[in-house]
DNA sequence: ACCAAAATCGAGTGCTCACTCGACTTTCGC
DNA sequence: GCGAAAGTCGAGTGAGCACTCGATTTTGGT
């Protein structure tokens, strides 16, 4: 189907480097909104990270809301792409490497946990992001702790759906602490602490 | 001693009612910093709040930094002395007491959490107190763990100061939870659940 | 090679920010 | 009830903010 056929519209695509741009555009902006927030980083923060104009940012991103948008989705897509972390070998295996992997990735971690505090806020911008990713985790942790009931791994009394909340809510919290005092927490290893606390030994 | 005998220097006291002035400002200033952050908050927010000038605001705290400083203050002072958690009488009571009352004080739990996270970037004037705080806490709770370690009702492998500072993550991470979602999360249930992991049940 | 769209940017625009200044009013020790 | 300090505020100040506009350069399909 050519552009004739469509009639005398030809809109151009963009031009061949400008993905590559974008990304750049959007790795400088997860520097800057993990450093500083998401309402305490500037369009010319980005700017200057990137050596470009601030008014050329706002051609691939015509709003502030919209480069944080990217941002997120850069994330989500970044970590699952680099970390290698395997899948379908059960929450415990994917959590821990996954953790592991995020001590060599601070600058990710910052982002994550300065934006989810911050998008508590309704009207912030990244709220029904992490609306939805906390109820997500919470759906597929609890998942994967039904899974080891079923196989009888789950120690009597625990609740699959508070330990998916705690899982959750333990590792942020220490990561947490991590950003804050790095020498003094160690998150993977107090991770596997509370899985030997929730699930049975492999025999 | 007469001012006299101090030479000719007699700098007068503040005004019967400033004190009372000072905590309407801090407690305005509570308010903002949940909703929008440190930030996001600004001098004019809170003079809107508590219905005085920005210029007024200024007399009492010179900087917003001095004002952001009275403001976690104050969050200490008023969470001891108003929630009447029972000390001495071990860290589950205490924790236990604490998170229940807490879900009655939603602005007050979204301040601690919105400024904690803010307060990651070593330059925020939140830093220090943050670091000191975390650092507190797990040392409290886990001196905590080892009076109940010297009971024998920690149950075997699990180490005090892991302990104590997962407790704190996942007390942290369950509050940011429930900030994004208040009806999906019960933070007293899932510590309760957790101490039931940690330590043996009570004869 | 043409040329329209895409990309880049300098120079704004109106707004808000933390903070200053100078003048006025209120308090309260004497 | 005098006077000086404490408190209050309107009107700035300079800087930074997200975002706009118009003009110029670069690209790439034809």
């Amino acid at each position: 189907m050519t552009t004739e056929e469509l009639g005398q519209r030809r809109p151009r695509g963009p031009y061949a480097k400008s993905a590559e741009r974008r990304e750049t555009i959007v790795a400088a902006a997860s520097q800057v909104f993990a450093s500083h927030g998401y309402r305490g980083g500037s369009f010319q923060d980005v700017a200057n990270v990137v050596g470009m104009s601030q008014t050329s940012l706002l051609h691939y991103f015509p709003t502030k809301r919209d480069l944080l948008l990217a941002v997120l989705e850069y994330r989500d897509t970044k970590l699952v792409n680099e970390s290698g972390v395997p899948l379908d070998e059960g929450i415990v295996c994917e959590v821990l490497a996954q953790s592991e992997y995020n001590v060599g990735v601070p600058g990710l971690i910052e982002l994550y946990t300065v934006l989810a505090s911050e998008s508590i806020s309704p009207d912030h911008p990244g709220h029904a992001y992490f609306v939805a990713r906390f109820g997500n985790l919470r759906a597929g942790y609890a998942e994967g702790f039904r899974a080891l009931a079923s196989e009888g791994r789950l120690r009597p009394g625990v609740d699959p759906d508070v330990a998916a909340a705690s899982l959750v809510a333990l590792w942020d919290g220490l990561q947490l602490q991590w950003l804050m005092a790095p020498g003094e927490v160690d998150v993977p290893a107090a991770l596997r602490a509370y899985f030997d606390q929730v699930l049975t030994p492999t025999p």
